[in-house]
DNA sequence: ACTGTAAGTGAAAAATATTTTCATTTAGCA
DNA sequence: TGCTAAATGAAAATATTTTTCACTTACAGT
């Protein structure tokens, strides 16, 4: 329930909407912004879908993953802990990766860059054992 | 020149706009589909930029970055070592970080999780010193 | 509980991005 | 030099995301 008492302190209002957004993307995976919309047979609209993602992203509800494809996903990472994922160019299966190495990396490319890092995105690529088959 | 005879020995043809595209990639940086297409003046079709990008891409010559705002940009990777990407979140800077710490990691993820791994994407993300200014 | 109001919503339109279609052009081999 | 399959570009189609605006709703203050 962490979500919604932090949809409120930032001043946001609690809608039925953003509820449905939100337990669709708690009960699942890894969506698209029109797979969530359809998943949720069209009972709001796909303006706010994406407004609603707009939202939870900038509140880190939500995490975007960005695919070499040009998709974005969207996750719900609430009380997740910070992992990676590792996408199957096969069939698009998208399996979560535990642990993160890239930790002492950012500290390293702080020191060096001078830039101020907030975060970082890694996905692996690679055939599932049943699009090997194919 | 490695480029042009891999795309000769792949089957397709050196034409004007293919050498254009690569030209344009090769002095410059890291390009959406569109940047190309109007830094090349529009001597050539937006389409046809779209459809080198795929070949030049599938034959490993220039490769895909893709940024979690959803837009993708283009990098001509041929001579150059594996990198990653630092990515300011206030004006889209994009600057290389030589080395890789995730080869390690793919081994590692091969072996626990069956896939054959292919490649894989970091991108880290943050303030550049003049951005953290503003 | 009731009400006022700022925030939120959805439909439609607009803007943006990418792919497909198809008639014409061209690279490069015979 | 001519032939032919591949490539091209303009336009249309499709897909994705954002904006606009009139209507609705959450919820703070009574």
């Amino acid at each position: 329930m962490k979500d919604k008492a932090t949809i409120k302190k930032a001043g946001y209002k609690i809608t039925g909407p953003r509820q449905l957004v939100l337990d669709f993307l708690k009960s699942g995976e890894h969506y698209t912004a029109k797979e969530i919309y359809e998943g949720l047979e069209k009972t709001l609209g796909l303006t706010t879908v994406y407004r609603t993602l707009e939202i939870l992203t900038e509140l880190g509800i939500v995490e975007t993953i960005a695919l070499t494809d040009g998709s974005l996903r969207y996750e719900y990472v609430l009380g997740k802990k910070h992992h990676h994922h590792l996408v199957c160019t096969g069939c698009g299966d998208i399996c979560e990766l535990d642990g993160c190495a890239i930790k002492d990396l950012e500290e390293k490319v702080a020191k060096q860059t001078a830039y101020v890092i907030s975060g970082h995105a890694l996905e692996l690529y690679g055939l599932c054992p049943r699009c090997q088959k194919k």
